[in-house]
DNA sequence: TAAGAAATACCGGGAACCCGGTATGGTAGT
DNA sequence: ACTACCATACCGGGTTCCCGGTATTTCTTA
């Protein structure tokens, strides 16, 4: 065997602190290499023509100036093979699901060990994703969809049943048709529903129910 | 400050030499108690009325008989308030999406180190979600992955916009009144979206939309 | 057993939707 | 210059929704 792999790393990150001491981590990893470490992703766009490779880019994901997430459709276009680590300070994020649609590789929190990024950048080499477990949390309710609202909606069984099948796009004849009640029923359940919900009309209902995961 | 508070953990797991040592991590943190540990889950739900409530139980996903996944629906409803960390030694189980959606808090592979799988433990306890990495792009390439069409729908910049608007509940007077545009033009709009994702209404339309990422 | 919730059913009127048309000016590409 | 597409605008007719009511029959549960 011969000897390991060296791993380019780039860092963007305003927080002169905090990129020092990424920097430091990174310096102290022998299989790391530091090529390029700036403030702003307008400053990292420059270094495309004139700084090495990058294999893997160290991003926060709070910079000023353009948006972070757009940022990693250039990163990847311009360095497909690259892995973008976002650095966040919190962890209730709304980007974090932005980010790893935009095709970020590891999402970590500001306030992880050292020990745990540098773990995190050698996960991202292998192959793996580096989350930080409260940020794991998040992407798990996201995927089983059982946002913490779903449990005060106080819809009864037949509620539901009758939201799911409005969700399916049927109409109250329909609905009607396939319950074998009357459609006046399916009518009177619906509008309860649209109390409960407090919407007013059907589109609403549909966004709220799939976005609480009510469906 | 008192004593730090000691947290009671259960162990399900068939694999005789893995359970071991599962036992031995747990018995050497001051913090966890092992209370019971067993190789089936009828076992495990033997135990549901005499041991120790658990603050987290470990447990094989790949064990025989009734499903892990099964399980942990029993469990939650048994100890509402259980961390849940399944352990496998597959990363590209196709069971994990189902898991998730049970309740389960943590996914760890069983290769990762004791270090790592008690570093599991103490994330669960704190509210995280533990998932090693390689198990982590799985969760992301499911969560980014879910609208794979979402670049080829053609629809054009001005139908995005007033589909945008139709998914947050807009009527065609609102929106015509948001764009400063004519009804019409809104219904046209309108048609040629239902007609490029082949709906008919509007909540299929909402559905598609927010189930493809499109909005 | 009395009260309350849930599920059922009905009516009418005004609003909004859905669809099949037609039509025109602008703009991007070949 | 021609074609294709986009965004705009209009109409009419049938369908469906939305909301304000009222009302009866189970269930559940205190």
């Amino acid at each position: 065997m011969s000897e390991k792999p060296i791993h380019n790393v780039w860092i963007v990150e305003d927080d002169e602190l905090f990129r020092a001491s990424l920097e430091d981590l990174v310096e102290l990893e022998d299989q790391l290499e530091l090529v390029y470490s700036v403030n702003s992703i307008e400053k990292a766009f420059e270094g495309f023509e004139t700084k090495p490779i990058p294999s893997v880019i160290l991003e926060d994901i709070e910079l000023p100036g353009m948006s972070g997430i757009e940022a990693i459709r250039y990163y990847k276009k311009q360095f497909p093979d690259v892995a973008i680590i976002m650095l966040t300070i919190f962890d209730d994020d709304d980007r974090i699901f932005e980010a790893i649609k935009a095709g970020a590789d590891g999402y970590l929190l500001k306030r992880s060990s050292g020990e745990e990024i540098v773990k995190g950048i050698q996960d991202v080499l292998a192959g793996g994703a580096p989350i930080s477990p409260s940020i794991a949390k998040k992407m798990m309710r996201l995927l089983s969809g059982n946002s913490p609202k779903n449990k005060e909606t106080n819809l009864t069984k037949r509620e539901l049943t009758i939201l799911k099948l409005l969700v399916d796009g049927n109409t109250i004849d329909m609905i009607s048709a396939k319950l074998f009640i009357s459609p006046f029923t399916v009518d009177t359940h619906t509008k309860n529903i649209y109390r409960k919900l407090q919407v007013h009309n059907r589109s609403s209902v549909v966004a709220r129910a799939i976005k609480d995961g009510l469906v």
